[in-house]
DNA sequence: TTTTTTGCAAAAGGTTTGCAACACG
DNA sequence: CGTGTTGCAAACCTTTTGCAAAAAA
């Protein structure tokens, strides 16, 4: 709880009891990415989906959350921190945390890079064995 | 248009006015990753919507194109060739192509990384000066 | 001629928005 | 108490689907 508190200091978001809900989910330990739907879910009616779309979304602005492209129909959410990819079996949807670095970029018309995403996509081992 | 009918080849899809159309908007020069939407519009009445998702779809699966995902509302594809990510500037939507390999992988419960997605987000030099 | 593909229109699914009631600070 | 936030319902937008007519092989 006190990792919440912390979370939102300073960030000119209001401690709402939603909130706070939303935020523990992501707290979890080792938490995969999560759409609005799964929160909205693992919340059981504490908050409202436009509000869980909404806060989503206002979290990630704040640099608490961090947005996860996984080819999946939904815009998937992660804590933003611990810098990480992902790995996606394509057959049963596991995801594993990749750590993964890339070789310098060259790019002339840029100025800035603020971010970027990197996933892969395969078969796990265990959909491999079925 | 040979290039179409190569394209085609032996991938039994049959050959029609739409699928040429369609195909022939991605053989352009340098052209950027398309959405359904500019498809569409790059028709100009020569295909339906439905028959362009369908379509993109379909060149996909046949390997003809290939998702990239700009954190953008829909979903672009570009030619499945010449293997590269993209910058995307998140002002103005400029795209600039990315030559780019990243370190191996230490992935312990994958068997086979079929694909993967490396795209950056960031300012243009033009942008940045406005 | 047989099978696939197309166009149209309707439906689906994720996400956004307007607005009045409500709650944080 | 005032302003930001919530819930609800409706709207939105991209994408998918059913089906009869049209076109490819």
């Amino acid at each position: 709880m006190d990792q919440i508190y912390k979370i939102f200091q300073g960030k000119s978001i209001k401690l709402t009891t939603q909130r706070k809900a939303i935020a523990r989910i992501f707290l979890g330990k080792h938490c995969p990415p999560q759409d609005a739907e799964s929160v909205f879910k693992g919340l059981q009616g504490k908050a409202d989906k436009a509000t869980v779309f909404r806060n989503l979304e206002i979290f990630e602005s704040a640099g608490i959350l961090r947005k996860v492209d996984l080819q999946k129909d939904s815009v998937h959410y992660e804590l933003n921190a611990n810098h990480h990819h992902h790995a996606v079996c394509t057959s049963c949807g596991l995801i594993e945390a990749v750590k993964c670095t890339f070789r310098k970029l060259d790019l002339s018309k840029f100025r800035e890079i603020k971010d970027h995403s990197m996933e892969f996509f395969g078969i796990c081992k265990s959909c491999a064995k079925g």
